[in-house]
DNA sequence: TCCCTCCTGTACCCGCGGTACAGTTTTCAG
DNA sequence: CTGAAAACTGTACCGCGGGTACAGGAGGGA
């Protein structure tokens, strides 16, 4: 009973390291054996197939995605009792988080099942669907937080602007992975932070406004020491 | 020759549109012979492997992305004057050309390649990094022209901004293509738009300003009739 | 006419996903 | 300690898909 979650876990380790480097169709069933050091029979006493194993990494890989992303924010969110500070103080640890992954981030599960959509069946791709709007659920929440305090200096929609955070998350994946440089995928978040700042961060003259634009630059400066 | 040429398209065609959903593992040579009416000896007649059709595909899609951003970008350029303000149009062209897209963006090559790393080898790889550093370039000496007439709200590394776009664009396309809303990139890009028109334009004070506003703000709303 | 391009047809190999099923070891509850 | 369930191993087999090898044929241009 333990033991058999251990294997399994070992087993979602292995394909999920594999699956994100060379995606479902390029990972065979049978390095996943070898490397896990279990035979083939092995395997399917715990997967009844592929899409299976696709599944289980899914719904692991998305849970993990959603703890981490809580445990940010909460903490950023009991060292900031303002909600627009909170949140960019969150992107500012997120970014630390990412730019210290010591070979970069190694790609996100979502955008591997997006771009291999036809091959799994409607349960995955709805998992998939609800992970994306998920995102959008809470940073749609922290948003609406911030604009019950301040109004943005542009008309946004809410959505859209939860949406440009997982936007930028996933194409900074990609651009991060494709160029190898580890660093790219910070940046962009501190990027975003750069807008959501603007958003909503009236223009620079007041001391108090003045005072958080240089704290917060130097915190956006000691990024990579 | 001729001949040739045109069946090689064709393969290339169908080889597309199945790679962009099912990835280059989950597509078999086996259907894309049967959808081209070719038989497997002419298939490889065409290409030598499966890494060359591979390589076949992305050069040849790497090529058409490049020529489409020349055009839209070429066309606001003859537009507006004002290197902002032919940029700032460029990138609402760019949501109208996206929105426009009868069932939502494909999805990009680079980044199916780059969530496929492992199987192919150096030159593909090199030709994926290739193809995300031109679109630095690109945005980059955009934004180098914007930057000699108006001076950015906040400091920004021009490279990162140039990514950002990247970044939204990628992004935008998992988003799209996960939620199956194919309107969320080109909000997506109109946002980013937004982000940039705050980053270089004064709050919103003068009359010409005012205009301005409520010109794109109506332009914005207009995209999805 | 001859050669070159552009294919078709046939036959075969192997790796991989997947099935089937019998047997063995490990674990743990009673 | 015992027994049954859980967690495997071993073996044998199937079909599909990538890939190779090669022989040959249609069509067109020099």
């Amino acid at each position: 009973m333990r033991k058999g979650e251990e294997t399994r876990n070992r087993i979602l380790d292995v394909a999920e390291a594999a699956v994100l480097q060379k995606g479902f169709g390029g990972t065979s069933i049978e390095e996943l054996i070898v490397e896990t050091g279990i035979t083939k029979s092995g395997f399917f006493y715990h997967f009844k197939d592929k899409n299976e194993l696709a599944k289980a990494l899914l719904n692991r890989y998305i849970e993990n995605d959603e703890r981490i992303y809580d445990e940010i924010f909460s903490r950023a969110r009991d060292l900031m009792d303002d909600p627009l500070q909170s949140f960019l103080l969150g992107l500012k640890l997120l970014s630390e988080l990412l730019a210290d992954l010591p070979n970069g981030h190694p790609g996100c599960l979502v955008a591997t099942v997006c771009y291999y959509e036809r091959l799994f069946d409607r349960e995955i791709q709805e998992t998939n669907k609800n992970a994306v709007l998920a995102w959008r659920r809470r940073f749609g929440r922290m948003f609406r937080e911030i604009m019950a305090v301040y109004t943005p200096r542009e008309p946004v929609d809410v959505d859209q602007l939860a949406d440009m955070v997982s936007s930028v998350l996933e194409g900074g994946i990609v651009l991060s992975k494709t160029l190898k440089e580890p660093n790219t995928l910070a940046e962009q978040v501190l990027m975003l932070r750069t807008f959501v700042r603007m958003l909503f961060l009236p223009a620079v003259e007041s001391p108090l406004a003045a005072v958080r634009h240089d704290q917060l630059h130097g915190m956006a400066g000691s990024g990579q020491p």
